[in-house]
DNA sequence: GCATTTAGATGACTAAGTCAAGTATATGGG
DNA sequence: CCCATATACTTGACTTAGTCATCTAAATGC
């Protein structure tokens, strides 16, 4: 009889935590308010930056619809943050790199979110800190893992 | 000198999970695309039906703008799920309530979610289940104790 | 009683995300 | 080699989410 109470439990547990960081992932959004990225941006500079050199590669990591894409990174392009060349073998592929203007782009508005991480952290103590860290680490493992099995 | 260094770290640990978690709740608001009501509107159904009673209430609890949350309520209203009655020691102020097919609605994307919820936990070992959940638990109240502080 | 806050509404806008349909290239049988 | 099918990307049209400035009206604090 308490199987079904756990289970319904757990599943509380997670869904109250979902709630709670919708809302914290809503404050960070702000992170970019004051620089002229967008998180869309910003997160599709990150991927061409750690490996990523076609939209497709993109759509895959952050698991973002190909159309919304494709304008974001015609925007980069005509920003001049992402060049776009001719893939040599896959004619429909282009092949993306960040300019130089791109990866100037990329590195503040990587620094303006890491002070901003950086300051709720320093308000932890070192102890908490390290919690946090250990308890974000473990949650991506057990998530990951159950991804894994899908496919 | 490995002061810097773990803080460096932290901070990137930090923002990686955030980066994934981003991912993940792209993901779960998908849930709400075979019901007729947004993540928002059952957010605001929630923050009523768990105590809310003013849209300052539910602004407040769920960190969003006062313009958003009007339009969210005006929906509401307009579609029969919620009750606005003026406040009787506040005349700026409405009484807000849900009615029956609020509470209806909010219970069918409730458990839609529910289920949702289910079916991903459902795939991982009890044992990986309640690390998920302790993990989650730690960091909401490691991050909310952060947060009393900033008051 | 008047200046200041606070609650909420409204207009105008940007960002984020979805869906359907279209073009062009790739690819795997028959 | 040809054709059906799949894949990569684009475009149009739309919804949802969120922000900002401005406004009205009521509350509150000297």
């Amino acid at each position: 009889m308490s199987g079904k109470k756990a289970a319904e439990e757990e599943i509380a547990a997670v869904r109250r935590f979902n709630r709670f960081y919708t809302r914290e992932l809503g404050i960070l959004r702000r992170t970019f308010f004051d620089t002229p990225w967008t998180l869309g941006e910003v997160r599709v500079l990150y991927e061409i930056k750690h490996g990523a050199s076609t939209a497709r590669d993109i759509a895959r990591a952050l698991n973002v619809d190909a159309a919304y894409l494709s304008r974001l990174l015609s925007k980069l392009v005509k920003e001049g943050l992402v060049a776009r060349k001719a893939s040599a073998h896959d004619g429909r592929q282009y092949e993306l790199s960040l300019t130089a203007r791109g990866r100037a782009a990329y590195d503040r508005a990587d620094e303006r979110q890491a002070a901003q991480t950086q300051s709720v952290l320093a308000r932890m103590p070192a102890g908490a800190r390290k919690e946090l860290v250990d308890a974000m680490a473990r949650i991506e493992t057990l998530m990951r893992t159950r991804g894994e099995e899908k496919r």
